[in-house]
DNA sequence: GAAAACTAGGTACACCGTACCCGGTTGTCC
DNA sequence: GGACAACCGGGTACGGTGTACCTAGTTTTC
């Protein structure tokens, strides 16, 4: 945790930073698997084992990857005094840092951020429904909730596009290797609602980030009910 | 996808229901990197390559997993006719299902079932939020955002236990490694919330379960507010 | 100048998924 | 009954993975 200068021995030749950016920079183009300590030390130039001179093992190289994209949407220090506004925004701007690292949403779901950014959202996001008359308790709960449904909706969103992204085939040509499975399953008739899915779906809704917010809404729409002043 | 008897050749040593069940074990114990082929072609006492008889690979054995364990919450084929009740059971027993198979949370994270069991789950709470005078885009948006919360909570919920278990450490022994990092945090003084968290947490909602239902709940109640009857 | 504390990084090990291949078994057809 | 297609089991091999361990060089302190 101490990217800092030892107090004896030669200069380090880079720095977790680095790492940590030559990381970033191959998992936005080439997904997470991609990153491999032997890719990443070929990416700043140094022996594979050197790395483990300033992380612990790969598990570090992520923890770091996702305390980096956590700043981007750490809320601001103090709320504004309006908390569906701001636990709103967090997860919208929490959803689109997610999709500027669509490696994230995996790792999260699975694996909160415990560095210093992802205490510091935890931190602002309770700020936002503290003062509320609510006890730390359902405080944490709420948040949870929201955050689960982040978290949720956002990985199952980006899962689908990474499963895409993997084939390296297109939407159409996805579509055209599907349609067979696909035909079996609407001729054999067990599935009226699926069919109506694909005969009509996209009428209303059709922009993801209104999907998204949609289901956000009604979530807040039940914490607001919840809360002590109605 | 045929694991009947084919026309000519030999008779297949075993099945891929089998195969199914020794990976289920297999992860269920040890956990999804304990699934190997040549660890499942060993459970099962045949060559390593001769599970590719049965599977096309890796991927394939942990879409069969997925869908046996899809089974186990399969809602009822004919809802009750109060979707509330019926939305909510199939989202406590999909996070039994998943508490039951702690490996499965951290896989539909990212990846829904499209096989026969994923489908009819789907079908099936479609069917719930049918004959609300809801376009088919509403009712997708209702029930996705329903298993967004619901993968979402038990993703972290689980991928909280399963880091634990990978330790080999009990839940004291974490603490007590934790304990240095945790007192840096709170002498800051930069986490008032948080150290309100770790010294009142737990007078409410201590329960899991009841945890769970409060943020579900609360969806709940925000998809009831915004349904056409009030 | 010696020793301590750090650095870089090569080698090696145990494991992974799976492409490719060979040889044996079974059913069908002439 | 013989030929052959179609399937099965599974060994070998390849190119990867994370990382333990070790050697060797460099810088600072005493």
């Amino acid at each position: 945790m101490r990217p800092e200068r030892p107090a004896r021995g030669p200069r380090p030749a880079f720095s977790r930073a680095q790492l940590t950016e030559a990381a970033l920079r191959v998992a936005d183009a080439e997904g997470l698997d991609a990153i491999s300590m032997r890719r990443l030390a070929a990416e700043i130039g140094s022996g594979t084992m050197s790395l483990y001179r300033y992380v612990s093992g790969k598990d570090d190289v992520i923890d770091l990857m996702v305390d980096a994209v956590s700043a981007e949407f750490l809320p601001p220090d103090v709320p504004s005094g309006d908390w569906r506004a701001d636990l709103r925004a967090l997860a919208i701007q929490g959803r689109q840092a997610m999709h500027r690292h669509p490696w994230m949403a995996r790792v999260t779901a699975t694996r909160q951020s415990s560095g210093p950014n992802g205490v510091r959202t935890f931190e602002r996001a309770l700020s936002v429904v503290d003062g509320l008359g609510l006890s730390i308790d359902v405080m944490l709960a709420l948040v949870g909730s929201v955050f689960a449904y982040v978290n949720g909706y956002v990985a199952a969103e980006m899962g689908e596009l990474e499963a895409l992204r993997r084939t390296g085939l297109d939407v159409q040509q996805w579509m055209a290797r599907q349609a067979p499975y696909l035909e079996t399953l609407l001729k054999s008739g067990d599935h009226p609602l699926f069919a109506r899915v694909v005969a009509e779906s996209g009428r209303e809704l059709a922009d993801p980030d209104e999907r998204f917010a949609y289901g956000l809404d009604r979530l807040l729409d039940g914490i607001a009910a919840a809360l002590p002043g109605g």
